[in-house]
DNA sequence: TATGAATGAGTGTTCATTCAT
DNA sequence: GATGAATGAACACTCATTCAT
């Protein structure tokens, strides 16, 4: 267990810090590779080079871990996409960034989104970390369904159920990693083209 | 003893396939009910009223079951899918008719479609799984890819990336039971209608 | 885990039942050998000439099996000091019965006594189980003192104050086991004897 | 590296007496507060506000740690009883100045008594430290069986066997914390009263 | 002296699978 | 065919103890 009550975001050691981030990265590894139903502590461990007391050392529970698998993906995919998204003219222009910065971010961090697409997957049922995860996921949604009523009302949009194309919109880019995982030969230039294209299409006004 | 060469499809008795038809059955109402982690052999036979030696005796390995449990979903599905598309005068007919028949069927077998979705996210690590469930998906993709193309070659679609297409269509379909689950109040054929209209805005000339 | 949800008392099998007794007697070996701080499943089950596993398919928890443990001494406990009990006299020869008949239980069931007192005092925090074991022991020393009290109230007892007294008889009672496994040769009857004379003297008019 | 061999009371330096002190009473303070189950390294380092290794370097085993809690709470409990005892008239006065005076220190010192009370209860197992517990309580036993036996001669107390009186008061003095600690309210001279003139009543001649 | 990261042996618990009945 | 008691390997997690700094 570890010495303090990190309840409060005390400050971290550099080297605890370090050794948090190995971790992490070692589990996104450890999911890629064998699935998150087989990437025990003991898995995890082997491929950071540590006993796997020390996993638990470091985060006091395996959701903690997985959390902030999450979490420091989830940070690293919103700096990319926002980046590619602010000072968009226009909301259609937005959305093609958004889609096309999110599948460039899959083809360059393929192991991260699978790692977190899988740890959501699993948490689905896992009590604790429901509420997180999902939490986590509405927002985005709620999101995206904002910036369509907008993109609506300022006439940019044609008319359709801003839910249903945020759903549909995060679940086509979230199909993109194993998309270019199962076909490793795909032009993810053009994938990301077309992506953008297809939705661009499905909510432009005439 | 179970007669050993199960492999090549021998005949079953009347009463090995009611078996493993209520095992299948309990299967699915248990992850429903508890989420796949947590469905044992232990709660799959007391919701089926039997004992847990007996699925091990009617299904070799628990993938087996569980690659059942997927076989009987999507035939049934399947079933559901072609009674609705076939006949369309149209591929654009027949595109909305596919979606709006995979969002009701959603909405009538709730239970069937949490069943296979958190069996195909925890399978892909299985290994032996892996390829029985990808394949059951490269599949169905493939089929979609082939109607999309089908469809521009005869002038009813714009040019797009068949595949993308395909690849989004499916995603957004299979995101329905988990919308229509964290929404119980969804509308569910104005659901099906939008996202119908969706992809026909997205595959249309002009 | 078990079959059934065993919160109501659901009959059990012969074996069933026969196993879960074998295990207790197992458990209640084990911390008279060892102590409760060693008593680990391992352990338990290695006396019992079974696997660790099959502890807990008997017994859901830890703490239940401990229950387990309490509940059957404290009923075979019980018999034995009512047969010895109801029917005095008196309050003091009530109160000779109970004294006399606890020692002479102790001398013929040493480690059962020893396994409770350990496990009694180990739950004293284990904060879910806390309630259940204090509350036990509650309702023993709210029944002496209500003996005592009555035992006042028609004169047979002189006056002191009921709480003290019982709190003390209990915990003079409950330091015989010890004190006979520490000094085997102990004359039991005698001790009985001198026991009961003690409180005897210390409760008596005159 | 520590020096190796402390085992004959060589001196310490003024430092190493004071860390050995603030460990113990963070032991102390750690057992009263979450039981002596839970009272890990980690959590007595927390409240001593050192690290964890420093336990060690001090104590070179957990049993050692635990063997000096129990040694500074007899001794200062010693001095306590003594100053009480010394000098009475008589032996039924010492009596009395014994069990009341531990009644009050109990009240004085809760979490000391409740410190040592869960450790002997945990110890009894601990190999090592059973042989140096059980002394200590035996000697103290000794001498009080010793006192009795000088009151019987002196015609002080009547004719009783003095290891079972010896027994029994040390019984229900250690009954006394967890009875205040179960009661809050209880008035403690009132307990110390009562308990002494139980005792009075069960030596006392005629 | 003191730290705290790290280890490794241990824990209770879960569960697919086996097998005597 | 069917049972359900039993196993054994795996799991996350705990913690006294070690040791490089």
């Amino acid at each position: 267990m570890q010495p303090e009550n990190r309840s409060g975001d005390q400050k971290r050691s550099f080297i605890e810090d370090a050794r948090r981030g190995q971790i992490v990265a070692a589990t996104i590894e450890t999911i890629a590779e064998i699935g998150y139903a087989k990437a025990s502590f003991v898995q995890i461990a082997r491929r950071a080079g540590i006993s796997p007391g020390l996993i638990t050392y470091h985060f006091a529970k395996r959701e903690e871990l997985m959390k902030q698998v999450m979490l420091t993906v989830h940070n690293s995919m919103d700096a990319a996409l926002t980046a590619r998204t602010e000072g968009s003219e226009s909301y259609r222009i937005a959305l093609r960034g958004l889609i096309e910065g999110f599948v460039h971010y899959c083809a360059e961090h393929p192991t991260e989104l699978i790692a977190i697409s899988q740890i959501a997957a699993a948490a689905r049922d896992a009590e604790a970390a429901r509420t997180w995860s999902e939490e986590q996921n509405a927002n985005a949604l709620t999101e995206l369904e904002e910036m369509f009523r907008e993109g609506q009302e300022c006439d940019e949009f044609r008319e359709f159920a801003p839910r249903v194309m945020a759903v549909s919109v995060m679940a086509a880019m979230e199909a993109t990693p194993a998309e270019l995982m199962a076909r490793p030969g795909t032009d993810v230039a053009a994938y990301a083209k077309e992506l953008a294209d297809l939705f661009d299409f499905a909510v432009r006004r005439a």
